[in-house]
DNA sequence: ACAACGCCCTGAGGGC
DNA sequence: TGCCCTCAGGGCGTTG
């Protein structure tokens, strides 16, 4: 399940095995893998053809390869997508959705592999990435981003990430953390595993009020979430039922390290107590009962609509 | 405008 | 063996 760790880690692998290499063809085999290019696949392979990738570049869990100035490939894994960097001979992967080959094929093939069909690729112009408030300078050089995700939030690992923007929208909104730390476009690259895990460090239960919490409180939590995914980071990322390996074809294994995700009836490793699941969005929240309690205004935000916002003052 | 939910998809694993 | 159910879950379109 690629979060912003394993993402970077292919990012580094198309960095060092996919930039300067010029396209001779691409192969589309499954139509969902390129619905987000509205022109369809032939069209996409069209546009490929003939350019030359520059170096990838990432913003939360999307990666995208500069093509040409102007444009560019955007890819996302979704759950269960593989970039991966394979010789020409080597035997088609079973869920293999979209081939790319390069002039130089003996330096291997890219391959866009996956399960699940959640993830794909598409063709989208750049534009730039401003700051709030900010004009592009004129020489052309400001930072660009794939049209389409101009909505996604810098990643915590962003240096450009505003600590003080993040904890201001937390503040504004009537929802609890997890909900946050998930929502692309306050904060990117956070996923139902590493959210888990900085909640454990940061000793917060996931349905805490995002308005309950303090600028201190904020700054620390986004100090695990860094921690946690610099800590994946360093091995290569998480990767739990092998969908997940990195453009080389190597899994990470990070998850042998996991404090809170998965953990249930395990004792933690803080306090010992027991840890619990709770069914949560369709999904599972994993959490220390002892080191996370949950927040006593917790009623005033899941009560339903026409019960009032018990929790403004 | 904001918050939350449903859907897309496949394969593993459990129950019977 | 095989069938059906549940689970995994990111992001976007829709609903409230």
């Amino acid at each position: 399940m690629p979060e912003l760790p394993e993402v970077e880690v292919v990012r580094r692998g198309l960095e060092r095995w996919a930039a300067g290499r010029e396209i001779t063809d691409v192969e589309v085999l499954h139509p969902r893998a390129v619905r987000r290019h509205a022109a369809g696949g032939a069209d996409f392979a069209a546009r490929l053809r003939g350019h030359r990738f520059g170096t990838a570049r990432r913003r939360g869990k999307y990666l995208w390869l500069p093509l040409d100035p102007g444009f560019c490939v955007l890819a996302h894994l979704g759950m269960s997508g593989q970039l991966l960097i394979q010789p020409g001979d080597a035997p088609d992967e079973k869920h293999l959705r979209i081939r790319i080959t390069f002039e130089d094929a003996a330096a291997g093939e890219l391959r866009f592999v996956d399960q699940r069909t959640f993830g794909g690729l598409s063709l989208h112009p750049e534009i730039p990435a401003l700051h709030p408030g900010q004009q592009p300078p004129a020489d052309g050089s400001a930072e660009t981003l794939p049209d389409v995700i101009a909505h996604i939030a810098r990643d915590p690992l962003d240096p450009a990430f505003d600590e003080a923007a993040f904890h201001d929208a937390l503040r504004r909104r009537r929802s609890t953390i997890k909900r946050a730390l998930l929502d692309q476009s306050l904060i990117s690259g956070v996923g139902n595993i590493y959210a888990d895990e900085a909640l454990w460090r940061a000793g917060l239960h996931y349905e805490r009020p995002t308005a309950s919490l303090t600028r201190r409180r904020t700054v620390e939590l986004l100090g695990h979430v860094r921690d946690v995914m610099n800590a994946a980071l360093a091995v290569g990322g998480t990767s739990f039922d092998s969908l997940y390996v990195d453009v080389n074809g190597e899994s990470g294994y990070f998850d042998r390290s996991l404090d809170a995700y998965g953990r249930e009836d395990e004792p933690c490793r803080r306090c010992g107590t027991l840890m619990r699941r709770r069914p949560w969005m369709n999904r599972s929240s994993y959490f220390c009962p002892r080191c996370q309690p949950a927040p006593r205004t917790r009623r005033a935000v899941t009560a339903p609509p026409g019960t009032g916002r018990e929790r403004q003052t």
